[in-house]
DNA sequence: AGGTAACGCCGCACGTCGTACGATAACGGC
DNA sequence: GCCGTTATCGTACGACGTGCGGCGTTACCT
């Protein structure tokens, strides 16, 4: 229910595992896993479950294996957990279409991560400071970084502008990834959800106190009935980002 | 290590103990604490020590009582969490400077939430879809819509720019507080960090390979030496995503 | 004043988790 | 064939959320 997930792994241990460093063993027993097939097992269980579920025995047993025989080829948790990431980071696309202009990547960029975080919903509950440092990761970063090389911006600027981009991905792929999987994790419809609060809240709830609240509120929940909508919300968004980046390049430039 | 977080109580008992339906006892032995208390222990405990560390244990220690005691009062953590986020969606201000326009008062919308996540950074943790329809949540959301206002937009509109500010600073606190902490969740700082990670991806990255990551990485990494800077860089990309704003503001009452 | 129903408090126990430890068995190189 | 290396895995510990049931306290009713 609650709680860290870290990419807090050993940052040598890690490095070790993303970059093949392990040194390959000669003597014992043939190894009959490996840890690309271990982040394998334990990325669909993830994918599958959500990472609450995500535990060692689960991913054990999935492998047919004993849970402690997994601690031969990771470290420890944090680490396969690390290694999951930038595996999934080597998902995303690294071209642009040909002859697009920087918004079209950028727009490019971030639809490319709002379907990674739709594919892979735990990495929003993996805490992302200090990179993982692995080779998948370091190419989409470059990948994202020459979505705006080129159009007059200082190298600090760049990254400014990626992270906005990514923030702002971040932020709505969140709420709309919530929105999809709340029915699942508590076994609540938005419908069943708002049969039992509308009732209650109804009682307790002056509307003359909050008036804009509860126009806007009302709005809302009935246009977000219709399918679809986070994504339409998602690309109003992402249209203001972009505007807003416009305004700055060309002030840049001139 | 992993998980989910919640606000997935049973809205009804979330509600009612966020509006303080909650009928009044008559017989039996009095009560020795209250969910007010017990919100407040639980708030400083995960404040200090991150979610992660929020048990009810912990709590019931802080408070001198037995874990089961907790259960007297609160049907369980993930009703204790929504009662815990009603609780600090209170601290937020909720009157604008006089005469501010709509930038000033979304900046400070912004700022608000920017400092309110950064006293309580679990906030980051905890899924939020179907938010907690408590009393602190719901004037939260009024006074956030009267930023927008009397400005021309569509009630849904009014909705959307709220959600794209507050998607854009969520992810932003997030990768703040994330730097931040990275220190003492993994007893390593930044500069120790780099001193193990440095050197060996010196041997495995080729900076031929990825010319812009390595440019714009090194320049980021020095940039961000300097204390303060994620505030810099929310800064940065609020101003860019007014600006994509007030573009659009502008085309519509045109 | 005494009885009783309601209620707060909490010890115990179950099944979950990550992982430390040490025994055992399989293998490569000599 | 032997030995050192390494993979496998059973057991165990201390954390977690919380269901259950017993105990003791209190307020109301008679």
């Amino acid at each position: 229910m609650t709680a860290d997930s870290s990419s807090a792994g050993d940052p040598r241990r890690s490095l070790e595992l993303l970059w093949g460093l392990v040194p390959a063993r000669r003597r014992g027993p043939r190894p009959r896993l490996s840890v690309e097939e271990i982040a394998v097992a334990a990325i669909e269980l993830a994918d599958a479950e959500g990472l609450s579920a995500l535990s060692m025995r689960r991913v054990a047993d999935r492998l047919k294996v004993a849970t402690m025989s997994l601690y031969t080829y990771v470290p420890s948790k944090a680490e396969l957990i690390d290694v999951m990431l930038d595996r999934v980071y080597g998902e995303t696309p690294k071209t642009y279409a040909e002859g697009a202009g920087w918004r079209a990547r950028l727009e490019q960029v971030a639809r490319d991560n709002w379907d990674l975080y739709h594919r892979h919903p735990w990495m929003l509950q993996v805490v992302m400071h200090r990179p993982v440092l692995g080779p998948n990761m370091i190419a989409k970063f470059d990948f994202e970084l020459r979505a705006v090389e080129g159009e007059g911006l200082a190298d600090l600027e760049m990254d400014q502008v990626i992270s906005l981009i990514s923030n702002y991905v971040h932020g709505a792929v969140r709420s709309a990834v919530e929105a999809m999987q709340a029915e699942s994790r508590t076994g609540l419809s938005d419908a069943q959800w708002w049969e039992i609060s509308g009732p209650l809240l109804e009682k307790v709830f002056d509307p003359a106190q909050f008036p804009i609240a509860a126009r806007v509120g009302a709005a809302a929940g009935e246009a977000y009935e219709a399918v679809g909508d986070p994504e339409r919300a998602f690309a109003f968004g992402l249209e203001r980002v972009l505007d807003g980046i416009e305004a700055f390049i060309e002030k840049r430039s001139a």
